[in-house]
DNA sequence: AAACAGATCTACT
DNA sequence: GTAGATCTGTTTT
């Protein structure tokens, strides 16, 4: 991953890098509008939390790489695995905008405006056509060229950061990051059945909803 | 072999 | 803005 040293930052300080960043995939290309961060074993809200399984394993992993998960019986949400292996830490894909291929992310996608097409984490990976097959695949194009990730490089302004959104536990740390004002970012939404405010792992200012 | 739980979505008022 | 459906992969007996 010569192209991204930094995946092995600390993961709140690489998802916000990650925005603008181009995702690639069968024909479609999206640039990232809204991230979150999970920290591996030390996130209640985290896959891992409750250590390595058979579905988090991508997780556990090389940094770089696409940790696809099922869930609601019918969506797959793809992440970017960061640090080193064992520490379990990810960058969850929210929203994009297509840049790329917008008649295919239409036709995965179905009637619903373009500016939807990748707006929550589902409805990304429906656009790009990725599905639980994908889930390990490096994303630097080393084993084909089907899937690839590239560096928007510095820069990046009107960004805000929240908390993050469906998650049970752990949803006040403001670990989430948009672009301010784009169309494509993903609506906030609360968990139904969101814990009583705790302290979250990195308490703070925040905006959201 | 069975129960569980879900980092959501769409539709609808 | 809010309410409700939904159903499979994963985990656990």
């Amino acid at each position: 991953m010569p192209d991204w040293p930094d995946l092995l930052a600390p993961v709140e300080q690489v998802a916000p890098r990650l925005l603008g960043a181009l995702l690639r995939h069968d024909g479609v290309a999206v640039r990232i509008t809204e991230v979150e961060a999970y920290a591996g074993t030390d996130d209640p809200a985290s896959h891992a939390f409750r250590g390595p399984t058979r579905r988090n394993a991508t997780m556990h992993g090389d940094a770089g790489h696409l940790y696809c998960y099922f869930t609601y019986g019918m969506h797959v949400c793809a992440n970017v695995v960061t640090g080193e292996p064992g520490v379990a830490s990810a960058v969850l894909l929210r929203a994009g905008e297509v840049v790329e291929g917008v008649d295919l992310a239409r036709t995965r996608r179905g009637a619903v405006p373009d500016d939807r097409l990748a707006r929550g984490p589902a409805n990304l990976c429906r656009a790009l056509g990725l599905g639980l097959a994908d889930d390990g695949s490096p994303l630097d194009g080393s084993t084909g060229t089907r899937l690839a990730l590239t560096d928007p490089g510095p820069g990046g302004t009107g960004v805000r950061r929240g908390p993050r959104v469906g998650v049970r536990t752990g949803w006040a740390t403001p670990w989430r990051w948009w672009y301010d004002g784009d169309p494509t970012v993903s609506a906030y939404r609360r968990h139904p059945r969101a814990d009583a405010a705790v302290p979250g792992l990195e308490p703070g200012p925040q905006q959201g909803p």
